[in-house]
DNA sequence: AGTCAAGTGGGGAAAAGTGGGGAATATTCC
DNA sequence: GGAATATTCCCCACTTTTCCCCACTTGACT
């Protein structure tokens, strides 16, 4: 699995373009062809994920139940916010339209690489967002003692 | 299991370098492959971790399932500062730019090692809050006082 | 005194990020 | 259907940052 991490204060040009930092960009398997799926996520962001790491959430995806209507809109949702993209000779790509207003990006996002996905944020909502969650040594405390426990 | 100790005051330079004292060089397992994924302490400083300690942090965390909002947002809060670096030919690391703003470390840096981590602080942030822990020998008697326990 | 290892500083090549032009392709509108 | 317009894609150019290498200093040890 890739292993993004790390942040980035980038910036989107006239023409919808984000540029991917390089430290994510090498962390892609070679299967994932240079593309992503992009689509929104659960807060207000943009998520990216590597085609072969797409490809197996699409597989979870398409084993739900779909005869339970909570399912369906569930799946409709999802893929209905889904588009794939491509990096181009300099390691951008082009953020669709309906995706830029649903994470209300402006000149500047940050680029935050999570573990398995890349997220795209407006700084401010971000900074907004951060301030209602819990503090980091709350949580870190317990990652960091899950190592110990090893 | 590496195992750091010890301390030294050294400099940072313009670019963002810290040297890593030999012994802690020394220290490293070949599987780490003198790299160290740095990333922010819980007190105002700067974690090193060897790259095979790392690792297991980091399996224990993909485990989370991210369709939870909490796991969510604890895995962006923790991958998000966290970054890989590696020791150039004169035993020195990059620290990024946003882990020097969070530590606020300027001219010179005090480097301790602590077991499976090393830690990097402003010289002055470590004295101020060092003022405000209770006194080591107290401290030592609690600490070993509840393992007992245990 | 000489050697060696360790820490410090800087120069220059290479890579990364940013912005824009223009051809190819789509889309819209008569 | 075809012209006009818009969009997409690929390429080039510029600036900044990063990375790698070399050189100097200091202190320990022989």
């Amino acid at each position: 699995m890739a292993s993004f991490k790390g942040q980035a204060e980038y910036s989107v040009d006239s023409k919808g373009r984000v540029a991917i930092p390089a430290r994510m960009r090498s962390a892609l398997n070679p299967e994932a062809n240079n593309s992503f799926t992009i689509t929104r996520g659960f807060e207000q962001c943009i998520l990216l994920f590597p085609l072969d790491e797409w490809a197996k959430r699409e597989a979870e995806i398409a084993r739900l139940n779909t005869y339970r209507s909570e399912a369906r809109s569930f799946v409709r949702t999802i893929m209905r916010w889904a588009d794939e993209v491509t990096l181009d000779g300099q390691g951008r790509i082009v953020v669709p339209k309906s995706l830029i207003a649903f994470a209300g990006l402006e000149d500047a996002v940050l680029i935050i690489g999570v573990l398995d996905r890349i997220e795209i944020w407006n700084p401010n909502v971000f900074a907004a967002q951060a301030e209602q969650e819990a503090d980091y040594s709350d949580v870190a405390e317990r990652i960091f003692e899950m190592g110990r426990d090893l």
